[in-house]
DNA sequence: TACGTGACTTTGG
DNA sequence: CCCAAAGCCACGT
């Protein structure tokens, strides 16, 4: 397997519990901005112990296409709310840097 | 080796 | 605010 795609699976399993992440943003972490396309193809190997259904696209709606409907029930479940829009408000949930503090993503603050 | 396709992102109308 | 088009990278045929 390509390094590329190992990195791929290691940003992932360093993404916490409740929080989600965009394909772009872990292809930037990885030195290839451009390569959030083959961040989704990494992912569509589906590695069972990766928590692949909080990888999700740039403007907080949920890809994965078949599975896009399984993965809001999972995210749901772990206590990430889903707007109105079918969309998460990576404002809150949104991880810039990991390991992701409460920084910025606090519920319970102003 | 070349063409086509896609679990994406960003910019323009 | 919503829709459409272009750009990029890898893999499959």
């Amino acid at each position: 397997m390509n390094p590329f795609y190992e990195q791929v699976y290691a940003v992932v399993a360093q993404v916490p519990f409740a929080r989600v992440i965009s394909y772009g943003q872990i292809a930037r972490l990885l030195g290839r901005p451009r390569g959030a396309r083959q961040v989704g193809r990494a992912m569509r190997l589906c590695p069972d112990h990766l928590p692949w259904h909080r990888v999700i696209r740039a403007d907080g709606s949920v890809a994965g296409g078949q599975y896009a409907p399984l993965r809001r029930a999972m995210l749901e479940a772990e206590g990430v709310p889903f707007l109105p829009d079918g969309r998460v408000d990576l404002a809150r949930f949104g991880v810039r840097h990991l390991p992701p503090q409460s920084g910025g993503a606090r519920s319970s603050e102003k």
